[in-house]
DNA sequence: GTAAAATAATTCAGTATCGAGTAATCTGGG
DNA sequence: CCCAGATTACTCGATACTGAATTATTTTAC
């Protein structure tokens, strides 16, 4: 999914006490409607998504001027980059679980990493049911060309904190990734 | 989608500089194999990214439970809600330009939540073409259900910093989001 | 007033993804 | 050895979303 681009960067970054954004007029407005004021804290995940939802189509326009289909297929060349740098193999099955998905879906991606030439199956050395994916030297170079973009649209992003500010936002993120689970979560239906 | 779940939380929360997790690995690695230490800066961006597929988790559950499709069936429902109680009228392609989605995936969006009874289309009185989107009380009613239950899910999760951490974490990321478009990024093809 | 341009909602074809099912192959207990 | 159960990659049907028409209506220009 492409995400639509830039409705942030409000003009005026001084009057931020004065005017609010989008994000906490929406948040304002729950709070008034719902007559308690349970909204608290709700603020900086609004903003986690807002800020993903940007860095999302930042990649997958990346991966589009690549000839990808969207993000997905670029997590599958990095996966097989780092893999073949390391001299490991990967079959469809270990990349979908590494990376999240359905064996479905990563038929298809290694499919059109195949027909873009960035990708092939060779046949497992000791299963044959199983089958190893291996990258390109032109699959390589892509997922270099992709990371070095991304990095850089993520740097130029980030560029609007200080050193001080980037780390402690590091921190914090970092903390709240360690106990992330909510107590009552569902266990995966197996 | 779904999102899988639970790939945080650690056991250990103390030895945090002995032991890196999984985006701290798989940035070292990449800034070993890429020679130069391009990737700096990197880390925040990817925990956000990593936080919100977790908040959409939730939120894809939560609205799954009330019977609708996915996340974006709740957007909708909100705005509505939000609307009426603001007796604003919403037609489907002011609530697609809000939400950010196509004109045809609103279609299909009313066309569940009016099937769910939470949402029914009304003559425009003025414009022919046009139709306007007004909640049903169910519909109220689910909205509200489902923002209660998604505060809760948040609070749980940010429950783990301190008031003061929140509150800086909420300005950074405000900080974040008021300068965040990045310089070269392409209009979108109009 | 009328023709041309713009706009509203919808439909349609194409794509990505998923869950469930399938055929081939491997593995472990007799 | 042999068979039951597990595992691998793949296929198939269903769903959500998109961009590009399409139809009906309104607005604009002359």
């Amino acid at each position: 999914m492409i995400t639509p681009i830039g409705t942030g960067a409000r003009a005026d970054h001084q009057a931020r006490d004065q005017t609010e954004d989008v994000i906490e007029r929406k948040i304002r407005r729950w709070e008034r409607t719902l007559k308690d004021k349970s909204l608290w804290g709700i603020e900086p995940a609004a903003r986690i998504e807002q800020l993903a939802a940007d860095l999302a189509g930042d990649m997958d326009r990346i991966a589009i001027t690549e000839g990808l289909a969207n993000q997905g297929d670029y997590q599958v060349l990095a996966l097989l980059r780092n893999a073949q740098h390391r001299e490991e193999s990967v079959t469809p099955t270990d990349a979908a679980q590494q990376l999240g998905m359905t064996t479905a879906t990563m038929v298809s991606r290694v499919d059109r990493l195949e027909q873009n030439g960035y990708a092939q199956r060779v046949r497992h050395p000791a299963d044959r049911r199983a089958v190893n994916l291996v990258i390109t030297p032109e699959g390589i170079a892509s997922a270099e060309r992709m990371v070095r973009k991304r990095t850089e649209d993520r740097r130029k992003r980030l560029a609007v904190l200080t050193a001080d500010e980037r780390n402690a936002l590091t921190m914090l993120l970092r903390k709240l990734a360690e106990c992330w689970s909510i107590p009552d979560e569902p266990p995966r239906p197996a």
